[in-house]
DNA sequence: CATGTTTTTCATATATTCTTGAAGTTTCAG
DNA sequence: CTGAAACTTCAAGAATATATGAAAAACATG
C-alpha cells in the first residue's frame, strides 16, 4: 500500500468514525491530518490537502486548540501561524476524556441532583420508578466519575498494567 | 420540584445529552421515557408522552432494540405490544459498551492493521510520522480493548471496586 | 377467510448542522 | 503610519440527518 494512499485511507475513516461519537466529520480529519503530518501545518496547507475552504478550517483547528488536542505554533520571524497535534495517543485520550467529563458528565451529575427532592409520595409506582433509575445513574455517574479523574491524573503505563494485571 | 416536571426534564436532558455522543435526540428522549416508566409503554403512549409521529417511535424503538436496551413485551391476550427498558445501569452500560466496541473500535483496529505494510523507506520522514501515529493507536486500541473486553465480562461491584481500591 | 387492529415501510417534508467565501479585522515590516 | 499578509467572522447556501404520515404489510380474531 503506497502511503499517500494509506494517510487518505486514514483520514478518512477517521472522519467518519467521529461522525458517530457526536464529532464533525471535517473536524476529525483535520485532526487525523495533523497527527500524521510530520510537521506542522498552516491553515492553508490544511486547506489544499483536505480541499476545504478557509473559514472551515479556522473554525475546526480552534475547536481543536479548545479540546486541547492541538497547538498554534507561531515561528520567529515568519508571518504565518503552524499548528501541530499532540502526537502521544495516551495523553490524545487522557485529554478527550477529561473534556468530555466536564463538558457532559458533570453537567449531567448536577442535573440528577437536583432531582432529589420530588414532591410526592415516594411510595407512589411512578416516583418511585423514576427516583429509583435517578438514583441508579447517580451513582453509576459518581463512581465514573472517580474512576475518569483517577485515569485523568495517572501515568500510562501504571494504569493500564496495573489495571490489566488486577483485572486478569 | 414535582414529578411530571423533573420527568419532563429528565428526557429533555438525556436527549441533549444523547446528541453529544452521535446518538440522535429522539432515540435517546424514547430510552430515557423507558427508563423511568414504571410500566412497560406501546408505541402510542410514546408517540402522546413526546409528541412524535408513529413512524418515528417505531423505528427508534427498533434501534433500540437492535443495542439491546429495550424489551418486547407480548402481553397473553393482548394485540398490541409493550415496551420496557433495561433498568440496571450497569447493564445499560455495558450493553452500550459492548455494542459501541463491536461497531466501533473493532472496525477501526482492523483498519489499522492494514497500514503495516506500507511501501516505502521507513526512515522517512512523513513514513516515519505515518507509522508511529498509527502504532500508537494500535496499541492503545489494543489495551482499550482487552479492558473492555473485561469489564464487559465482569460483575459490578466486583469491577468498579477493585479498580478503585487498586487506584487509590 | 374477511375484517378490523397494529406494526412497518418509505417517499417526501422538515429541521439541523456544516461549509463557503467575501468582508472585516488584526498584525507587522518597512 | 501604510499596506500587504494573515487570520477571523458570519450570513447565506449546501449537505446531512431526522420526522412525518399515508399506504402497505402483518396479524389475530371470530
Amino acid at each position: 500500500m503506497k502511503l499517500s494512499e494509506a494517510k487518505q485511507q486514514f483520514i478518512t475513516s477517521w472522519g467518519a468514525f467521529g461522525t458517530h461519537w457526536g464529532i464533525n466529520r471535517t473536524m476529525a480529519q483535520v485532526h487525523a491530518l495533523l497527527l500524521i503530518s510530520a510537521d506542522s501545518l498552516t491553515q492553508d496547507d490544511v486547506m489544499e490537502q483536505l480541499s476545504i475552504s478557509r473559514g472551515n478550517v479556522n473554525m475546526n483547528i480552534r475547536e481543536l486548540i479548545d479540546w486541547g488536542l492541538v497547538n498554534r505554533i507561531v515561528v520567529p520571524g515568519e508571518r504565518k501561524e503552524y499548528f501541530s497535534a499532540e502526537k502521544d495517543i495516551w495523553k490524545v485520550a487522557t485529554q478527550i476524556v477529561k473534556e468530555r467529563k466536564k463538558r457532559e458528565l458533570d453537567p449531567m451529575l448536577k442535573l440528577i441532583n437536583q432531582f432529589n427532592n420530588i414532591d410526592g409520595d415516594k411510595k407512589d409506582k411512578d416516583t418511585k420508578a423514576f427516583l429509583d433509575t435517578v438514583n441508579g445513574i447517580k451513582k453509576f455517574g459518581d463512581q465514573a466519575d472517580k474512576m475518569l479523574d483517577t485515569m485523568v491524573h495517572a501515568e500510562e503505563n501504571w494504569f493500564l498494567n496495573t489495571l490489566l494485571k488486577v483485572i486478569k
